[in-house]
RNA sequence: GCGCUCUUAGCUCAGCAGGAUAGAGCAACAGCCUUCUAAGCUGUGGGUCGGGCGUUCGAAUCGCCCAGAGCGCGCCA
């Protein structure tokens, strides 16, 4: 028996479809459109009969008559234009179920061809606050590197900071314009920081001789001005500490933390080999390579400005050489939004016209902006964009009028329950991401991120509370868990949506879409509820049927908790209320 | 100007290698807590899938045209 029901089916099929001479590649189902009709479904006869110009009833009959014989289906019958539909017995879910509430990964298999994924997302900029809009690029990011690791890929997932271009050279531009040395730098911390660089691009926008400064110490500095240098490392690091608290607070993590600063020498060597290969040309002063003129046209890759200072384009090519190189990145996956499309085109063509790497793929999975109301990207009402810190801020203190105060609670401290706090303010947060498909852009309302009822995190920890809390009396009782035995309804289908597991992370990975399993999450959770509602456990007709269905609450368990796992958001024991 | 993306219920979104009655959540309305956590459950109403033409036995899904919106188009990253 193969462990997953869903393949089962699809093997079965397979089979007959090669006995009767048929193209295997149409024999597979799907979750039925009709559950008043079936559990699954196939489509095969339809597509094939267009392509041998034949009746897709009599080829359906013919598939359904040798399915018989098999001994998984209550009831296949054809219907409608040639449907086959299957309603499967109750007995053939129940094993598989059981099977993979045995199973340590739950029934979930891996990918054949493990490789190296290199993910590069998040993108924050040093001297920067980060806002709403780095939202995205970190949670989906997180995601889909939980998701590679979990398929059985070997995954590098690298910040990627924005730490080497001209806006280090305004803002150690607008320090100097200020202070008239950089001799105070060492003392100022990322507020006063992100305060020069506020003003700085202020400054920068009005005048132009302030653009020119800046453009110039960016130059020197990525020259090796120690002076400079000096005065940016602090601006670093005093940079990245804040965004390592943030994203530690929305649990994104990161492998590696390099920026663009480190690509630097890199730089230097795509600009040789450019050369050497004959590539690049001079060209109002810059350097740079021409792409290939298709339908559309696409500007010239800039290598080296007509300043002298390497463009940020060829920093991302030299990135790839390196994760290449030092990494053996086989895949490298880049998360930002729409906006830079045509950049990555472009990139890639000339990674290819490189050679720098050769058999790697390279993907980038474009995100939509987070918008306002008005259809553009997010601001606040005075014009300037919500900070990560104050989102976050704000969900914690909504969460905080639900739960009980410190003490009210046995056994449930302060910081007890600010770690309550914190994790469902952030599975409220994280959730409403992860619940829009990568590829469109989503309206930002402040209030969704406060919002615990519904398709939110917060409705699916609460399912996994309560589960643990059955979990904990049956301990208590003496009751176990043991064979299920699908009596009502709601346990079938609670039976049946559990099987789509495997089948729903494999989609998320393939196609990096993380919304997939936030989707099945929900609906799972909304499975059990319904079950919850209508089958007590505890105190069910009989011991069996309690020890049935009490199996089948854990693997709900179970399977919700990996689920928010995958999407890195934290699954609390309890969900206490005021 | 050229290119890319989008338009589905009052709101926010799924559905799209064509398929049977287009689904959720929120909001609205009506019910359900002396029984395993009501952050829950059950039910009702709500859609000419932006418009038009075409391909097809069959189109929200594919193609063309139109309208509206967003984004991008060599030295900012």
């Amino acid at each position: 028996m193969n462990l997953l029901l869903e393949n089962e089916l699809n093997e079965t099929l397979s089979k007959v479809f090669k006995k009767l001479g048929l193209d295997e590649k149409f024999a597979f189902v799907k979750i039925s459109d009709r559950p008043d009709l079936s559990d699954f479904q196939c489509n095969g006869a339809l597509a094939l009969a267009k392509i041998e110009h034949k009746n897709p009833r009599e080829i359906a009959s013919a598939i359904a008559q040798e399915l018989e014989q098999y001994d998984f289906a209550e009831n296949i019958t054809v219907d409608g234009p040639g449907f086959i539909n299957i309603k499967l017995k109750n007995n053939f879910i129940a094993e598989h179920i059981d099977a993979i509430s045995k199973d340590r990964r739950l029934g979930c298999g891996k990918v054949e061809n493990p490789h190296k994924v290199v993910l590069d997302y998040g993108g924050p900029n040093v001297a920067k606050e980060m806002h709403v809009g780095h939202l995205r690029s970190g949670v989906i990011g997180e995601a889909i590197s939980r998701i590679e690791r979990f398929v059985g890929n070997d995954v590098i997932s690298d910040v990627h900071l924005g730490d080497w271009g001209t806006p280090m050279g305004m803002i150690l531009g607008e320090i100097i314009f200020k202070d008239k040395d950089l001799s105070k730098v060492p003392f100022y911390n990322i507020t006063q920081i992100t305060d020069f660089y506020k003003r700085a691009n202020i400054r920068c926008k009005e005048n132009e001789e302030a653009r020119k400064a800046a453009s110039k110490i960016t130059a020197e500095l990525q020259d090796g001005n120690l002076e400079y240098k000096k005065a940016w490392l602090h601006l670093r690091s005093e940079s990245v500490d804040a965004i390592k608290y943030n994203y530690q607070q929305l649990d994104v993590n990161f492998d590696l933390w390099w920026g663009e600063s480190d690509a630097h020498k890199t730089c230097g060597e795509i600009v040789k080999i450019a050369r050497q290969q004959g590539l690049s040309e001079i060209d109002e002063g810059a350097e740079i390579i021409r792409l290939e003129q298709t339908n559309k046209p696409k500007p010239p890759v800039i290598l080296v400005k007509s300043d002298g200072g390497f463009g940020y384009q060829l920093t991302d090519i030299a990135t790839v050489k390196m994760r290449v190189e030092q990494l053996g990145a086989q895949e490298i996956v880049y998360f930002t939004d729409s906006r830079q499309t045509l950049h990555f085109e472009q990139i890639f063509e000339v990674v290819k016209k490189l050679g720098i790497a050769q058999n790697v793929e390279l993907k980038h999975i474009v995100f939509g902006t987070v918008n306002g109301a008005d259809g553009k990207p997010f601001k606040t009402r005075d014009g300037g964009v919500m900070t990560l810190e104050a989102l976050i801020e704000m969900s914690k203190s909504k969460v905080r009028e639900s739960l009980p105060k410190p003490g009210e609670v046995k056994g449930y401290d302060r910081a007890e329950i600010e770690k309550l706090v914190s994790q469902i303010a952030v599975a409220a947060i994280k959730f409403q991401d992860l619940k829009n498909s990568i590829a469109s852009g989503y309206v930002f309302d402040l209030e969704d991120f406060a919002k615990f009822e519904g398709k939110t995190g917060p409705y699916i920890q609460y399912a996994i509370a309560r589960i643990n809390s059955v979990l904990r009396k049956a301990a208590e009782n003496g009751l176990k868990a043991d064979k299920i035995v699908l009596c009502s309804d709601e346990e079938r289908n609670l039976a049946l949506k559990l099987s789509q597991l495997n089948s729903v992370i494999m989609r998320a990975h393939n196609e990096k879409e993380p919304s997939f399993i936030a989707d099945y999450a929900y609906t799972l959770a909304q499975c059990f509820s319904t079950f919850y509602n209508a089958c007590p456990i505890m105190n069910a007709k009989s011991r069996e049927l309690a020890a049935s269905r009490l199996r089948l609450s854990k693997l709900t368990r179970d399977v919700l908790i990996m689920l928010l796992n995958l999407l890195g958001i934290e699954a609390p024991e309890v969900m206490l209320k005021a």
